[in-house]
DNA sequence: ACTAAATCTGACCTTTGGTCAATAATTGAC
DNA sequence: GTCAATTATTGACCAAAGGTCAGATTTAGT
Protein backbone atom coordinates (compact mmCIF):
# COMPACT_ATOMS: atom_id res chain seq x y z
CA UNK A 1 0.00 0.00 0.00
CA UNK A 2 2.48 2.59 0.63
CA UNK A 3 4.31 1.42 -2.46
CA UNK A 4 1.54 1.77 -4.67
CA UNK A 5 0.45 5.62 -2.69
CA UNK A 6 4.06 6.19 -3.48
CA UNK A 7 4.25 5.31 -7.29
CA UNK A 8 0.96 7.12 -7.82
CA UNK A 9 1.98 9.97 -6.31
CA UNK A 10 5.13 10.28 -8.08
CA UNK A 11 2.82 9.69 -11.09
CA UNK A 12 0.90 12.48 -10.07
CA UNK A 13 3.63 15.02 -9.53
CA UNK A 14 5.21 13.83 -12.71
CA UNK A 15 2.00 14.66 -14.76
CA UNK A 16 2.28 18.30 -12.62
CA UNK A 17 5.98 18.48 -14.26
CA UNK A 18 4.74 18.03 -17.98
CA UNK A 19 2.36 20.60 -17.09
CA UNK A 20 5.11 23.01 -15.80
CA UNK A 21 7.46 22.29 -19.05
CA UNK A 22 4.45 22.75 -20.99
CA UNK A 23 2.88 25.82 -19.96
CA UNK A 24 5.80 28.18 -20.43
CA UNK A 25 6.53 26.83 -23.93
CA UNK A 26 2.87 27.59 -25.18
CA UNK A 27 2.53 30.81 -23.45
CA UNK A 28 6.29 32.31 -24.75
CA UNK A 29 6.70 30.79 -27.96
CA UNK A 30 3.42 29.55 -28.95
CA UNK A 31 1.58 26.75 -29.74
CA UNK A 32 3.80 25.07 -32.67
CA UNK A 33 6.55 25.37 -29.90
CA UNK A 34 4.93 22.94 -27.64
CA UNK A 35 6.93 19.70 -28.89
CA UNK A 36 6.71 16.54 -27.81
CA UNK A 37 10.67 15.77 -28.46
CA UNK A 38 11.25 18.57 -25.78
CA UNK A 39 8.99 17.82 -23.19
CA UNK A 40 10.79 14.40 -22.80
CA UNK A 41 13.70 15.80 -22.97
CA UNK A 42 12.84 18.62 -20.20
CA UNK A 43 11.18 16.22 -18.22
CA UNK A 44 14.39 13.79 -18.43
CA UNK A 45 11.99 11.01 -19.41
CA UNK A 46 11.47 9.31 -22.50
CA UNK A 47 9.18 10.69 -25.43
CA UNK A 48 6.89 7.19 -24.55
CA UNK A 49 6.53 8.48 -21.07
CA UNK A 50 5.33 12.00 -21.57
CA UNK A 51 2.59 9.80 -23.81
CA UNK A 52 1.48 7.30 -21.33
CA UNK A 53 0.00 10.84 -19.83
CA UNK A 54 -1.12 12.25 -22.42
CA UNK A 55 -2.44 10.57 -25.24
CA UNK A 56 -1.74 13.31 -27.54
CA UNK A 57 -0.53 17.25 -27.51
CA UNK A 58 -3.69 18.96 -27.77
CA UNK A 59 -4.66 16.77 -24.29
CA UNK A 60 -2.27 18.61 -22.81
CA UNK A 61 -3.43 21.84 -23.87
CA UNK A 62 -6.50 21.10 -22.41
CA UNK A 63 -5.03 20.21 -19.15
CA UNK A 64 -3.26 23.56 -19.05
CA UNK A 65 -7.02 25.32 -19.75
CA UNK A 66 -8.53 23.20 -16.93
CA UNK A 67 -5.68 24.51 -14.27
CA UNK A 68 -6.05 27.60 -15.71
CA UNK A 69 -9.65 27.95 -15.06
CA UNK A 70 -9.39 26.32 -11.72
CA UNK A 71 -7.04 29.12 -10.59
CA UNK A 72 -9.15 31.79 -11.98
CA UNK A 73 -12.40 30.10 -9.82
CA UNK A 74 -9.57 30.23 -6.86
CA UNK A 75 -9.35 33.81 -7.35
CA UNK A 76 -13.07 34.66 -8.23
CA UNK A 77 -14.22 32.57 -4.66
CA UNK A 78 -11.53 34.82 -3.12
CA UNK A 79 -13.75 37.53 -4.37
CA UNK A 80 -16.63 36.15 -3.30
CA UNK A 81 -15.80 36.32 0.38
CA UNK A 82 -16.52 39.85 0.23
CA UNK A 83 -19.39 40.84 2.14
CA UNK A 84 -22.12 43.02 0.81
CA UNK A 85 -24.85 43.50 -1.38
CA UNK A 86 -25.51 41.33 -4.33
CA UNK A 87 -23.91 44.04 -6.81
CA UNK A 88 -21.38 44.84 -4.45
CA UNK A 89 -20.25 41.12 -4.25
CA UNK A 90 -20.49 40.93 -8.06
CA UNK A 91 -18.49 43.75 -7.93
CA UNK A 92 -15.55 41.66 -5.88
CA UNK A 93 -15.91 38.77 -8.70
CA UNK A 94 -15.43 41.47 -11.42
CA UNK A 95 -12.02 42.74 -9.47
CA UNK A 96 -10.97 39.40 -9.32
CA UNK A 97 -11.69 38.99 -13.15
CA UNK A 98 -9.83 41.91 -13.90
CA UNK A 99 -6.80 40.93 -11.26
CA UNK A 100 -6.25 37.64 -12.83
CA UNK A 101 -6.42 39.16 -16.73
CA UNK A 102 -3.83 41.80 -15.69
CA UNK A 103 -1.81 39.34 -13.58
CA UNK A 104 -1.91 36.04 -15.97
CA UNK A 105 -2.53 37.26 -19.22
CA UNK A 106 -1.18 34.53 -20.86
CA UNK A 107 -3.71 32.42 -19.76
CA UNK A 108 -5.84 33.89 -22.40
CA UNK A 109 -4.04 32.37 -24.75
CA UNK A 110 -4.04 28.79 -23.47
CA UNK A 111 -7.72 29.08 -23.20
CA UNK A 112 -8.50 30.31 -26.80
CA UNK A 113 -6.20 27.20 -28.29
CA UNK A 114 -8.43 24.78 -26.13
CA UNK A 115 -11.65 26.36 -27.85
CA UNK A 116 -10.21 25.67 -31.32
CA UNK A 117 -12.51 23.04 -32.80
CA UNK A 118 -9.17 21.28 -34.49
CA UNK A 119 -7.73 21.01 -31.35
CA UNK A 120 -10.67 20.44 -28.95
CA UNK A 121 -12.05 17.20 -31.19
CA UNK A 122 -8.75 15.54 -30.65
CA UNK A 123 -9.15 15.84 -26.74
CA UNK A 124 -10.81 12.66 -24.81
CA UNK A 125 -14.33 12.85 -23.54
CA UNK A 126 -12.97 12.60 -19.86
CA UNK A 127 -10.65 15.75 -19.84
CA UNK A 128 -13.28 17.55 -21.66
CA UNK A 129 -16.32 16.42 -18.94
CA UNK A 130 -13.29 17.72 -16.49
CA UNK A 131 -13.22 21.37 -18.19
CA UNK A 132 -17.06 21.43 -18.49
CA UNK A 133 -17.13 20.91 -14.29
CA UNK A 134 -14.69 23.30 -14.13
CA UNK A 135 -16.28 25.37 -15.98
CA UNK A 136 -19.75 24.86 -14.23
CA UNK A 137 -18.42 25.59 -11.00
CA UNK A 138 -17.28 28.48 -11.99
CA UNK A 139 -20.39 29.75 -13.87
CA UNK A 140 -22.44 28.57 -10.54
CA UNK A 141 -20.12 30.46 -8.68
CA UNK A 142 -21.20 33.83 -10.25
CA UNK A 143 -24.85 32.76 -10.95
CA UNK A 144 -25.38 32.32 -7.37
CA UNK A 145 -24.49 36.50 -6.85
CA UNK A 146 -27.12 36.71 -9.26
CA UNK A 147 -29.94 34.64 -8.04
CA UNK A 148 -28.77 36.35 -4.68
CA UNK A 149 -29.61 40.20 -6.31
CA UNK A 150 -32.62 38.78 -7.74
CA UNK A 151 -34.02 37.55 -4.06
CA UNK A 152 -32.82 39.94 -2.66
CA UNK A 153 -35.11 42.30 -4.79
CA UNK A 154 -32.04 44.56 -5.97
CA UNK A 155 -32.07 42.66 -9.37
CA UNK A 156 -35.26 41.80 -11.66
CA UNK A 157 -34.25 39.62 -14.81
CA UNK A 158 -36.21 40.86 -17.67
CA UNK A 159 -38.38 38.02 -19.75
CA UNK A 160 -36.77 34.99 -21.25
CA UNK A 161 -33.24 35.94 -19.77
CA UNK A 162 -32.11 33.73 -16.89
CA UNK A 163 -29.41 34.16 -14.31
CA UNK A 164 -26.72 31.92 -16.22
CA UNK A 165 -27.61 33.91 -19.52
CA UNK A 166 -26.68 37.13 -17.31
CA UNK A 167 -23.45 35.64 -16.46
CA UNK A 168 -23.08 34.59 -19.98
CA UNK A 169 -22.96 38.10 -20.77
CA UNK A 170 -20.14 38.61 -18.72
CA UNK A 171 -18.46 35.90 -19.34
CA UNK A 172 -18.65 36.83 -23.56
CA UNK A 173 -17.53 40.82 -22.69
CA UNK A 174 -14.45 40.04 -20.60
CA UNK A 175 -13.77 37.06 -22.49
CA UNK A 176 -13.82 38.68 -25.92
CA UNK A 177 -12.22 42.04 -24.48
CA UNK A 178 -9.35 40.20 -22.38
CA UNK A 179 -8.27 38.33 -25.65
CA UNK A 180 -8.40 40.94 -27.76
CA UNK A 181 -6.18 43.24 -25.54
CA UNK A 182 -3.99 40.43 -25.10
CA UNK A 183 -3.89 39.51 -28.95
CA UNK A 184 -4.72 42.33 -31.08
CA UNK A 185 -1.85 45.18 -30.96
CA UNK A 186 -4.07 47.40 -33.74
CA UNK A 187 -6.06 48.52 -30.67
CA UNK A 188 -4.39 51.45 -29.40
CA UNK A 189 -4.45 52.43 -33.35
CA UNK A 190 -8.02 52.00 -33.56
CA UNK A 191 -8.21 54.80 -30.57
CA UNK A 192 -8.84 52.39 -27.82
CA UNK A 193 -6.61 53.65 -25.08
CA UNK A 194 -7.36 52.11 -22.47
CA UNK A 195 -9.09 48.35 -22.41
CA UNK A 196 -9.18 47.72 -19.25
CA UNK A 197 -10.93 51.19 -18.22
CA UNK A 198 -13.53 50.51 -21.16
CA UNK A 199 -14.42 47.10 -20.13
CA UNK A 200 -15.13 48.18 -16.42
CA UNK A 201 -17.18 50.77 -17.84
CA UNK A 202 -18.99 48.24 -19.57
CA UNK A 203 -19.95 46.22 -17.28
CA UNK A 204 -21.09 48.40 -14.88
CA UNK A 205 -23.07 50.56 -17.33
CA UNK A 206 -24.47 46.92 -18.51
CA UNK A 207 -25.37 45.94 -15.20
CA UNK A 208 -27.09 49.76 -14.56
CA UNK A 209 -29.15 48.89 -17.69
CA UNK A 210 -30.57 45.77 -15.78
CA UNK A 211 -30.74 48.30 -12.93
CA UNK A 212 -29.60 45.90 -10.48
CA UNK A 213 -29.65 48.02 -7.24
CA UNK A 214 -27.21 49.65 -6.24
CA UNK A 215 -26.70 51.72 -9.39
CA UNK A 216 -23.37 53.00 -10.35
CA UNK A 217 -24.52 56.34 -9.14
CA UNK A 218 -25.94 55.64 -5.98
CA UNK A 219 -22.55 53.54 -4.95
CA UNK A 220 -18.66 54.27 -5.11
CA UNK A 221 -18.08 50.99 -6.98
CA UNK A 222 -14.55 52.40 -7.22
CA UNK A 223 -14.58 52.58 -3.56
CA UNK A 224 -16.13 49.16 -3.37
CA UNK A 225 -13.11 47.44 -5.76
CA UNK A 226 -10.51 49.59 -3.59
CA UNK A 227 -12.04 47.54 -0.25
CA UNK A 228 -12.06 44.23 -2.14
CA UNK A 229 -8.29 44.50 -3.21
CA UNK A 230 -7.27 45.65 0.28
CA UNK A 231 -9.26 42.90 2.34
CA UNK A 232 -9.00 39.93 -0.08
CA UNK A 233 -6.22 40.60 -2.90
CA UNK A 234 -3.62 42.51 -0.97
CA UNK A 235 -0.88 40.24 -1.66
CA UNK A 236 -1.77 41.12 -5.63
CA UNK A 237 -2.47 44.83 -5.06
CA UNK A 238 0.90 46.23 -5.51
CA UNK A 239 1.46 43.44 -8.44
CA UNK A 240 -1.40 45.29 -10.28
CA UNK A 241 -0.12 48.72 -9.60
CA UNK A 242 2.90 47.80 -11.08
CA UNK A 243 1.26 45.89 -13.88
CA UNK A 244 -1.29 49.18 -14.58
CA UNK A 245 1.75 51.38 -14.34
CA UNK A 246 3.86 48.70 -17.30
CA UNK A 247 0.38 48.68 -18.91
CA UNK A 248 0.00 52.73 -19.65
CA UNK A 249 3.67 52.62 -20.53
CA UNK A 250 2.92 50.62 -23.53
CA UNK A 251 -0.07 52.18 -24.55
CA UNK A 252 1.89 55.79 -24.73
CA UNK A 253 4.32 53.95 -26.95
CA UNK B 1 -0.54 44.90 -72.83
CA UNK B 2 -3.36 42.34 -73.06
CA UNK B 3 -1.29 39.80 -72.32
CA UNK B 4 -0.22 40.95 -69.02
CA UNK B 5 -3.55 41.97 -68.38
CA UNK B 6 -5.33 38.36 -68.61
CA UNK B 7 -1.31 37.08 -66.56
CA UNK B 8 -2.49 39.17 -63.81
CA UNK B 9 -6.00 38.21 -64.02
CA UNK B 10 -5.29 34.59 -63.88
CA UNK B 11 -3.40 35.30 -61.02
CA UNK B 12 -5.62 36.91 -58.88
CA UNK B 13 -7.83 34.45 -59.99
CA UNK B 14 -6.13 31.65 -59.03
CA UNK B 15 -5.32 33.41 -55.53
CA UNK B 16 -9.32 33.63 -55.39
CA UNK B 17 -9.38 29.77 -55.73
CA UNK B 18 -6.43 28.99 -53.57
CA UNK B 19 -8.85 30.62 -50.47
CA UNK B 20 -11.92 29.50 -51.47
CA UNK B 21 -10.24 25.62 -52.00
CA UNK B 22 -8.91 26.39 -48.60
CA UNK B 23 -11.72 27.76 -46.39
CA UNK B 24 -14.20 24.87 -46.27
CA UNK B 25 -11.05 22.79 -45.14
CA UNK B 26 -10.32 25.04 -42.79
CA UNK B 27 -14.30 25.61 -41.52
CA UNK B 28 -15.06 22.02 -41.85
CA UNK B 29 -11.85 19.79 -40.81
CA UNK B 30 -10.27 22.75 -38.55
CA UNK B 31 -6.77 24.21 -38.88
CA UNK B 32 -4.91 21.24 -38.71
CA UNK B 33 -7.00 19.99 -41.87
CA UNK B 34 -5.43 22.76 -43.80
CA UNK B 35 -2.60 21.39 -45.99
CA UNK B 36 -0.81 22.54 -48.55
CA UNK B 37 -0.37 19.47 -50.74
CA UNK B 38 -4.36 18.96 -50.47
CA UNK B 39 -4.41 22.44 -51.73
CA UNK B 40 -2.16 22.14 -54.46
CA UNK B 41 -3.81 19.03 -55.78
CA UNK B 42 -7.24 20.29 -56.05
CA UNK B 43 -5.66 23.36 -57.29
CA UNK B 44 -4.61 21.48 -59.95
CA UNK B 45 -0.87 23.33 -59.43
CA UNK B 46 2.28 22.20 -57.86
CA UNK B 47 3.08 22.93 -54.39
CA UNK B 48 6.04 25.83 -55.23
CA UNK B 49 2.92 27.84 -57.46
CA UNK B 50 0.77 27.86 -53.64
CA UNK B 51 4.06 28.99 -52.37
CA UNK B 52 4.21 31.58 -54.87
CA UNK B 53 1.06 33.05 -53.40
CA UNK B 54 1.51 32.27 -50.30
CA UNK B 55 4.76 32.38 -48.17
CA UNK B 56 2.60 29.87 -45.18
CA UNK B 57 0.25 28.40 -44.16
CA UNK B 58 -0.66 31.28 -41.71
CA UNK B 59 -0.86 34.37 -44.25
CA UNK B 60 -4.21 31.74 -46.14
CA UNK B 61 -5.77 32.12 -42.72
CA UNK B 62 -4.76 35.73 -42.59
CA UNK B 63 -6.43 36.23 -45.81
CA UNK B 64 -9.27 34.30 -45.21
CA UNK B 65 -9.65 36.47 -42.00
CA UNK B 66 -9.45 39.82 -44.21
CA UNK B 67 -12.28 38.45 -46.29
CA UNK B 68 -14.60 37.76 -43.71
CA UNK B 69 -13.95 40.78 -42.05
CA UNK B 70 -14.81 42.48 -45.36
CA UNK B 71 -17.76 40.44 -45.83
CA UNK B 72 -18.41 41.68 -42.43
CA UNK B 73 -18.01 45.06 -42.79
CA UNK B 74 -19.91 44.76 -45.85
CA UNK B 75 -23.07 43.47 -44.13
CA UNK B 76 -22.43 46.57 -41.87
CA UNK B 77 -22.50 48.93 -44.53
CA UNK B 78 -26.03 47.75 -45.78
CA UNK B 79 -27.11 48.33 -42.22
CA UNK B 80 -25.75 51.28 -42.02
CA UNK B 81 -27.77 52.54 -45.19
CA UNK B 82 -31.26 52.44 -42.36
CA UNK B 83 -32.25 56.32 -41.60
CA UNK B 84 -33.47 56.92 -38.62
CA UNK B 85 -31.57 58.02 -34.95
CA UNK B 86 -29.02 57.42 -34.05
CA UNK B 87 -29.64 53.84 -31.56
CA UNK B 88 -31.90 52.84 -34.31
CA UNK B 89 -28.73 52.87 -36.88
CA UNK B 90 -27.12 51.10 -34.31
CA UNK B 91 -29.08 48.49 -33.69
CA UNK B 92 -29.40 48.39 -37.46
CA UNK B 93 -25.57 47.38 -37.23
CA UNK B 94 -26.76 44.88 -34.26
CA UNK B 95 -28.94 42.97 -36.74
CA UNK B 96 -26.09 43.15 -39.64
CA UNK B 97 -23.98 41.40 -36.70
CA UNK B 98 -26.61 39.29 -35.94
CA UNK B 99 -27.14 38.02 -39.06
CA UNK B 100 -23.49 37.81 -40.12
CA UNK B 101 -22.89 35.44 -37.21
CA UNK B 102 -26.01 33.30 -37.77
CA UNK B 103 -25.43 32.53 -41.63
CA UNK B 104 -21.94 32.70 -41.08
CA UNK B 105 -21.31 30.88 -38.00
CA UNK B 106 -17.95 29.63 -39.91
CA UNK B 107 -16.43 32.80 -40.34
CA UNK B 108 -15.60 32.58 -36.19
CA UNK B 109 -12.94 30.05 -36.48
CA UNK B 110 -10.83 31.95 -38.96
CA UNK B 111 -11.09 34.55 -36.94
CA UNK B 112 -10.50 32.91 -33.87
CA UNK B 113 -7.55 31.42 -35.59
CA UNK B 114 -5.46 34.48 -36.89
CA UNK B 115 -5.49 35.85 -33.26
CA UNK B 116 -3.19 32.83 -31.71
CA UNK B 117 -0.07 34.17 -31.66
CA UNK B 118 1.82 31.23 -32.87
CA UNK B 119 -0.36 31.70 -36.18
CA UNK B 120 0.03 35.64 -36.61
CA UNK B 121 3.69 35.76 -36.06
CA UNK B 122 4.32 33.81 -39.35
CA UNK B 123 2.27 36.47 -41.06
CA UNK B 124 3.52 39.40 -43.04
CA UNK B 125 3.50 42.76 -41.93
CA UNK B 126 2.30 43.83 -45.29
CA UNK B 127 -1.04 41.17 -45.04
CA UNK B 128 -1.41 42.47 -41.30
CA UNK B 129 -1.42 45.97 -42.14
CA UNK B 130 -4.44 45.05 -45.03
CA UNK B 131 -6.46 43.71 -41.66
CA UNK B 132 -5.51 46.40 -39.83
CA UNK B 133 -7.00 48.40 -42.55
CA UNK B 134 -9.79 46.53 -42.71
CA UNK B 135 -10.36 46.32 -39.17
CA UNK B 136 -10.63 50.22 -39.08
CA UNK B 137 -12.92 50.90 -42.04
CA UNK B 138 -15.00 48.31 -39.82
CA UNK B 139 -14.78 50.16 -36.59
CA UNK B 140 -14.91 53.56 -37.90
CA UNK B 141 -17.84 52.60 -39.25
CA UNK B 142 -19.66 51.76 -36.01
CA UNK B 143 -17.67 54.34 -34.27
CA UNK B 144 -19.35 56.96 -36.86
CA UNK B 145 -23.05 55.87 -35.44
CA UNK B 146 -21.63 56.62 -31.98
CA UNK B 147 -20.22 60.28 -32.89
CA UNK B 148 -23.52 61.06 -35.07
CA UNK B 149 -25.53 59.71 -31.65
CA UNK B 150 -22.93 62.13 -29.21
CA UNK B 151 -23.37 65.07 -31.84
CA UNK B 152 -27.56 64.93 -32.03
CA UNK B 153 -27.09 64.73 -27.71
CA UNK B 154 -28.85 61.29 -28.01
CA UNK B 155 -25.73 60.03 -25.96
CA UNK B 156 -23.09 61.94 -23.60
CA UNK B 157 -20.37 59.43 -23.04
CA UNK B 158 -18.78 59.25 -19.78
CA UNK B 159 -15.65 60.81 -18.66
CA UNK B 160 -12.04 58.86 -20.12
CA UNK B 161 -14.54 56.91 -22.54
CA UNK B 162 -14.10 57.57 -26.34
CA UNK B 163 -16.54 56.39 -29.56
CA UNK B 164 -14.35 53.81 -30.37
CA UNK B 165 -13.77 52.47 -26.65
CA UNK B 166 -17.60 51.84 -26.18
CA UNK B 167 -17.68 50.23 -29.78
CA UNK B 168 -14.08 48.02 -28.28
CA UNK B 169 -17.14 46.98 -25.96
CA UNK B 170 -20.27 46.02 -28.34
CA UNK B 171 -17.32 44.81 -30.23
CA UNK B 172 -15.72 42.27 -27.42
CA UNK B 173 -19.47 40.76 -26.46
CA UNK B 174 -20.04 39.66 -29.84
CA UNK B 175 -17.24 38.79 -30.36
CA UNK B 176 -16.68 36.47 -27.38
CA UNK B 177 -20.18 35.51 -27.47
CA UNK B 178 -20.36 34.77 -30.71
CA UNK B 179 -16.91 32.39 -30.41
CA UNK B 180 -18.27 30.72 -27.29
CA UNK B 181 -21.56 29.73 -28.93
CA UNK B 182 -19.76 28.56 -31.72
CA UNK B 183 -17.07 26.33 -30.12
CA UNK B 184 -18.33 25.46 -26.45
CA UNK B 185 -20.88 22.71 -26.50
CA UNK B 186 -21.24 23.00 -23.04
CA UNK B 187 -23.69 26.46 -22.77
CA UNK B 188 -26.51 24.64 -22.88
CA UNK B 189 -26.01 22.26 -20.09
CA UNK B 190 -24.47 25.59 -18.45
CA UNK B 191 -28.13 26.66 -18.77
CA UNK B 192 -27.33 29.03 -21.06
CA UNK B 193 -30.56 28.46 -23.33
CA UNK B 194 -30.80 30.75 -26.17
CA UNK B 195 -27.48 32.75 -26.30
CA UNK B 196 -28.29 35.03 -29.53
CA UNK B 197 -31.62 36.31 -27.48
CA UNK B 198 -28.97 36.85 -24.62
CA UNK B 199 -26.40 38.94 -26.46
CA UNK B 200 -29.42 40.92 -28.30
CA UNK B 201 -30.61 41.47 -24.35
CA UNK B 202 -26.86 42.51 -23.34
CA UNK B 203 -26.32 44.95 -26.10
CA UNK B 204 -29.31 46.42 -25.54
CA UNK B 205 -29.27 46.81 -21.82
CA UNK B 206 -25.59 47.98 -22.04
CA UNK B 207 -26.72 50.68 -24.26
CA UNK B 208 -29.21 51.70 -21.84
CA UNK B 209 -27.02 51.72 -19.01
CA UNK B 210 -25.31 54.62 -21.10
CA UNK B 211 -28.28 56.22 -21.50
CA UNK B 212 -28.36 56.38 -25.26
CA UNK B 213 -31.62 57.85 -25.93
CA UNK B 214 -34.25 56.85 -27.41
CA UNK B 215 -33.71 53.88 -24.12
CA UNK B 216 -35.41 50.58 -25.00
CA UNK B 217 -38.64 51.51 -23.07
CA UNK B 218 -38.85 54.55 -25.34
CA UNK B 219 -39.05 52.77 -28.65
CA UNK B 220 -39.79 49.48 -29.35
CA UNK B 221 -36.45 48.09 -30.90
CA UNK B 222 -37.53 44.67 -31.90
CA UNK B 223 -39.90 46.72 -34.33
CA UNK B 224 -36.78 48.69 -35.73
CA UNK B 225 -35.04 45.15 -35.97
CA UNK B 226 -37.62 44.32 -38.35
CA UNK B 227 -37.69 46.86 -40.82
CA UNK B 228 -33.96 47.05 -40.75
CA UNK B 229 -34.15 43.19 -42.10
CA UNK B 230 -37.14 44.02 -44.04
CA UNK B 231 -35.35 46.60 -46.25
CA UNK B 232 -32.07 46.09 -46.22
CA UNK B 233 -31.56 42.36 -45.71
CA UNK B 234 -34.71 41.05 -47.48
CA UNK B 235 -32.56 38.07 -49.54
CA UNK B 236 -30.84 36.92 -45.83
CA UNK B 237 -34.75 37.38 -44.27
CA UNK B 238 -35.80 33.76 -44.88
CA UNK B 239 -32.61 32.30 -44.46
CA UNK B 240 -32.46 33.95 -41.16
CA UNK B 241 -35.72 32.74 -39.64
CA UNK B 242 -34.92 29.05 -41.18
CA UNK B 243 -31.32 29.76 -38.71
CA UNK B 244 -33.66 30.59 -36.24
CA UNK B 245 -35.59 27.61 -36.01
CA UNK B 246 -32.79 25.53 -36.38
CA UNK B 247 -30.85 26.69 -33.61
CA UNK B 248 -34.32 26.49 -31.28
CA UNK B 249 -34.18 23.11 -32.49
CA UNK B 250 -30.24 22.17 -31.60
CA UNK B 251 -30.58 24.37 -27.88
CA UNK B 252 -33.49 21.79 -27.00
CA UNK B 253 -31.91 18.69 -27.79
C1' DA C 1 12.45 30.86 -85.11
C1' DC C 2 14.97 32.03 -81.29
C1' DT C 3 16.26 33.80 -76.83
C1' DA C 4 15.55 35.74 -72.39
C1' DA C 5 12.53 36.21 -68.73
C1' DA C 6 8.99 34.59 -66.12
C1' DT C 7 6.61 30.78 -64.39
C1' DC C 8 5.90 26.26 -62.78
C1' DT C 9 7.28 21.79 -61.05
C1' DG C 10 7.92 17.96 -57.88
C1' DA C 11 11.77 15.57 -55.84
C1' DC C 12 13.90 16.44 -51.70
C1' DC C 13 14.82 17.94 -46.92
C1' DT C 14 13.52 18.65 -42.17
C1' DT C 15 10.68 18.63 -38.36
C1' DT C 16 7.59 16.48 -35.46
C1' DG C 17 3.49 13.89 -33.76
C1' DG C 18 2.73 9.40 -32.72
C1' DT C 19 3.65 3.94 -32.34
C1' DC C 20 5.29 -0.21 -30.43
C1' DA C 21 8.44 -4.12 -29.80
C1' DA C 22 12.07 -4.64 -26.81
C1' DT C 23 14.02 -3.73 -22.35
C1' DA C 24 14.19 -2.64 -17.53
C1' DA C 25 12.21 -2.23 -13.05
C1' DT C 26 9.00 -3.60 -9.59
C1' DT C 27 6.18 -6.62 -7.14
C1' DG C 28 4.58 -10.44 -4.58
C1' DA C 29 4.33 -15.47 -3.99
C1' DC C 30 6.92 -19.12 -2.19
C1' DG D 1 16.34 -14.65 -1.33
C1' DT D 2 14.71 -16.13 -5.82
C1' DC D 3 12.07 -15.93 -9.67
C1' DA D 4 8.14 -15.34 -12.64
C1' DA D 5 4.59 -12.03 -13.76
C1' DT D 6 3.27 -7.67 -14.16
C1' DT D 7 4.08 -3.00 -14.93
C1' DA D 8 6.74 0.92 -16.54
C1' DT D 9 10.09 2.89 -19.65
C1' DT D 10 12.55 3.42 -23.71
C1' DG D 11 14.01 5.22 -28.21
C1' DA D 12 14.33 3.53 -32.93
C1' DC D 13 11.09 3.97 -36.32
C1' DC D 14 7.23 5.60 -39.29
C1' DA D 15 4.29 8.80 -41.75
C1' DA D 16 2.60 13.27 -42.55
C1' DA D 17 3.26 17.76 -43.71
C1' DG D 18 5.57 22.43 -44.17
C1' DG D 19 8.83 24.42 -46.86
C1' DT D 20 12.88 24.82 -50.61
C1' DC D 21 14.97 25.21 -54.99
C1' DA D 22 17.47 23.65 -59.22
C1' DG D 23 15.86 22.51 -63.33
C1' DA D 24 11.99 22.08 -66.81
C1' DT D 25 8.44 24.53 -69.21
C1' DT D 26 5.96 28.23 -70.98
C1' DT D 27 5.53 32.87 -72.52
C1' DA D 28 6.90 37.42 -74.53
C1' DG D 29 9.30 40.08 -77.49
C1' DT D 30 12.18 40.58 -81.57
Amino acid sequence: MVNIGRKEREYLEREQRILEIARPMVVREGYHALNMNRIAEELEYSKGTVYNHFPCKEEIILALAIQTLEARTSMFQRGAKFVGRSRERMQAIGVACELFARLHPEHFVVEQLVRIPSIWEKTSARRQQLLYRAETGCLTLVSGIVHEGVGAGDLVLPEGLNAEELVFGLWSMTFGAYSMLATNSNLPALGVVNGYDAVRSHLRHMLDGYHWRPLDAELDYDLVAHRVLELHFADEMAQAAQMAMAANHTTVD
